[in-house]
DNA sequence: GATTTGCTTTACACTCTGTCAATTGACAGC
DNA sequence: GCTGTCAATTGACAGAGTGTAAAGCAAATC
């Protein structure tokens, strides 16, 4: 496939990648990225207008290297409402902890720098329609509670799924992935579906395999 | 009471929440604290060493002023652990909104400052001990479902009641303050005490008072 | 009156960003 | 072979910001 060495940009991209992805990344400046790729620092500037626009283009070949659409197009598949929420739960929150090293990234400048705020809210736009297919489709059905708006079961659906919030559980808390998964795809599935039984047992010690 | 100009170290706490509870506030530099607070600027390192460590005194002066304990105080004195539970959640939930200026800088700080992360740990150490307490209330009356692990359902809670998630509903996605408090109370009610009802009319059109 | 205390002013070293200009090296077409 | 052109390099620079250091100043304290 690609043996041939590609050219600078996406060694500048690899590079970059490869550094936020290590378990103890800091914020690589400028300096870090050229070393990283074997250029000069110039040589970045002669690519990517600003470190913003090089954080920008890495998330992008990332979703494009893991084809993100093809993990998701399980959940378009699935034939009720109940189905595809719970295929786009475990969909979306196994590509995250992908995602996350960039994700820290854009984060830590989005919350200074303006460009990077948008950039990262286009990306989360885009998983928002997920979430809004999902919630359709639960309508759809007529499983979602009465009286329920879309947009904000849409709303609370992509907060349960964002980043942030899965940085909590399993980085702060120290959850693992199942455990994580199982939680809020339990709350998803009763707060949207009301589904009762998608909580129980979901919060059960999980050290302790009786 | 304070009538009195208080000492400078104060006067530049209380420049420095000032700036930072402007709605468009920026992460403020030395320079900005030091002309807000009417001093030089190496005045403000005379009495602290560095700006995150401005930023985390600034919290702590919040806190004081604030009486957050007085706020959090309804909740200790409620009997059941239902009730506890609604009542921390409605108190901690309201005071978010109050110290969310604070928050998003040392937030911002935090992703590559050690130290503040460090700082803002403790504090939501703080606060998670209120969420505990909620849960060993449930716990005692049984209230909890079975086999749920009071470590994990404490995590929980404390991440649904994190400011990020409140950051999420209320600022990105514009919910107003009443319709964010009565769906993180019915999620938590549903989750941690088996009340279903909780979630029923939670996400109704709120623009739409028939 | 001498000293201490709190603050000011000025200056500096350092890091990082982003810009600019001059130069080199390779490779194409003629 | 010569000439453009393109990619990249080197080196220098301005600007913003952090944090350190030193000398001076003025009012309160002893």
């Amino acid at each position: 496939m690609s043996s041939a060495s590609p050219d600078t940009p996406t060694r500048i991209l690899q590079a970059t990648l490869s550094l936020l992805e290590r378990p103890d990344a800091k914020l690589p400046t400028m300096s870090d990225i050229a070393k990283a790729s074997g250029v000069s620092r110039q040589a970045v500037y002669l690519h990517f207008p600003s470190r913003t626009d090089v954080l920008v283009a890495a998330t992008r070949y990332q979703d494009q290297t893991n084809d993100v659409n093809a993990a998701l197009a399980p959940s378009r598949a699935a034939r009720s409402g109940t189905e595809r929420l719970d295929a786009f739960v475990t969909a979306w929150g196994n590509y995250i902890p992908k995602i996350y090293g960039v994700a820290r990234a854009i984060l830590a400048v989005a919350d200074t720098d303006p460009e990077a705020a948008a950039a990262w809210n286009t990306r989360m736009g885009d998983m928002r329609e997920g979430c809004a297919a999902a919630v359709q489709a639960l309508a759809q059905d007529g499983t979602l509670p009465p009286n329920t708006d879309p947009g904000q079961a849409t709303d609370l659906l992509w907060t349960l799924l964002s980043v942030r919030t899965w940085e909590n559980l399993t980085q702060t808390c120290g959850w693992d992935q199942d455990c994580y998964l199982s939680t809020i795809r339990g709350l998803a599935l009763a707060a949207l579906a009301q589904d009762v039984g998608a909580l129980s047992d979901v919060l059960a010690y999980p050290q302790d395999p009786a």
